[in-house]
DNA sequence: AGATTGTTATAACAAAAGTTAGTTACGAGG
DNA sequence: CCTCGTAACTAACTTTTGTTATAACAATCT
């Protein structure tokens, strides 16, 4: 009960999405976690959707925090080409560290409409520095978004444009599951077709062509902006994804926003 | 004079090809560079060629140095597809930080034979913390480490065959060059067709076909395990390499080893 | 309401890349 | 020097994926 309390305090605090990824490394403390939310509450912004954050080019800023909404980085090759080579979900943290370079070598845009909390690089210093838990879990988050590229790097490699498919949804379901972004088997999918052709190698018409096979097998539906994977274990053994690179500990755990 | 009787001392260095690579963003101290190769002399490792050296599911240990040969990161499915994720060249740290995590979500193996240093978390640690030039270098060389992980996701994603191709070989000889390991416009590829087709997602079939049209064209010669690039401008433009994601301030500034 | 634009869906065809099945070249070891 | 195993190369054929074009529909703007 008193338990339940203390989370209750910090239902609603700005971090919350990061908080909750966090806490699947480690339990943080009620002073790690008013920290962070102090962190965030310095400077907020709010983009519009199909906007640009930040450009190829810009002298790198501080560290981004999704507090809402869906943001990708991506590069654009001379001829137009272009390849999405993230998503920043709520919760993601860019750019840790990336002050230190001279120039940004990607962009990065909204999705979504976004708001995002600016952490001014000395912030960040003094969170890191003055709470080893809380320090340890970010380095925790910035691996994982290393393992996640890597692993996008196999998905595009190596499988079929239906296993490359299915396993770009179930990556984000799983990782808006973690942070409570999920209604039972459904969750939000604000992408357009293009959009998941830039991000898996593949043409518009080819991911059209694959959507409609998995519809037609019977592992998903898309509707709108809304996707249900129907039996997720089904969907995760016939594209051969495995969590683990996600390193979320407690693999299969379910956590929805009406469960906690 | 001072200076080359300087450099001289470091020459032979253990930690040479480290100490070259984050030269190339801020200079370093004679006593920060002291003190890398001490921690580069504790322990030393060789492996033979083409052999694993951590295998995914194992507990990820301390920091592992490549001093000499080439290795690689690579992740195989269950049903036997591997993709190489990353090369190791001679002056690549891995796994910095690596440690926080419960298991490696990914193996490491050998392409040549290849000497390491097994940098012990508890010296890395005391390294950074007393250094803070070294610190922020290696800071710089794992931001650069990730942002080569981006480009093969662009690569892989976008590029044709011709420009995959060329593109890997355009940075793998810059990063080469980087740290001295080029004479002339020639390197070492100790590559067979087989893993080039695992690092850019193609078959070996048609690596052969797209590395005869490189050499048709001019643009490289490949023989035994000796790499040569013509014209890199010539190549860099022809499959839209851009090097401004290695991060290595002095863009087209050449390094041969015969010429420091 | 009407026009404009973006997104999804399809079909027909073209191009790229994979597969299979070889042959040839080469280097290491007996 | 020869044999064996690996790697490089080649050709014929198949499959996957891309391209172009068009239609239906939805969202937005005027």
């Amino acid at each position: 009960m008193c338990y339940l309390k203390i989370e209750m305090v910090w239902w609603g605090a700005l971090a919350e999405f990061l908080i909750r990824k966090l806490e699947h490394f480690t339990s943080l403390s009620s002073d790690d976690k008013q920290a962070l939310d102090q962190a965030a509450r310095q400077r907020t912004r709010r983009i519009r959707s199909r906007d640009d954050i930040v450009h190829e080019g810009d002298l790198p800023q501080g560290v981004n925090l999704i507090l809402e909404g869906w943001a990708c980085r991506y590069k654009t090759l001379e001829d137009g080409r272009r390849q999405i080579i993230a998503y920043l979900l709520p919760g993601d943290l860019c750019d840790h560290n990336v002050a230190i370079l001279r120039e940004m070598d990607h962009s990065i845009g909204t999705v979504t409409a976004v708001t995002l909390a600016e952490i001014p690089t000395e912030t960040m210093r003094q969170l890191t520095s003055g709470h080893a838990r809380l320090s340890q879990a970010l380095c925790w988050e910035s691996l994982v978004a290393a393992a996640i590229q890597r692993e996008w790097t196999v998905n595009i490699g190596q499988r079929t444009a239906f296993e490359r498919l299915g396993h770009l949804l179930c990556e984000l379901y799983v990782r808006l599951r973690a942070v409570g972004l999920t209604q039972g088997c459904a969750c939000e999918l604000p992408l357009t077709q293009a959009e998941i052709a830039d991000t898996i190698g593949l043409s518009v018409v080819h991911v059209n062509r694959t959507l409609q096979e998995l519809r037609s097998v019977g592992l998903i539906s898309l509707r709108g902006r809304e996707l249900t994977i129907h039996r997720l274990d089904a969907l995760q053994r016939a594209v051969q994804f495995n969590p683990n690179y996600l390193h979320l500990g407690r693999e299969g755990r379910h956590l929805d926003s009406n469960e906690v």
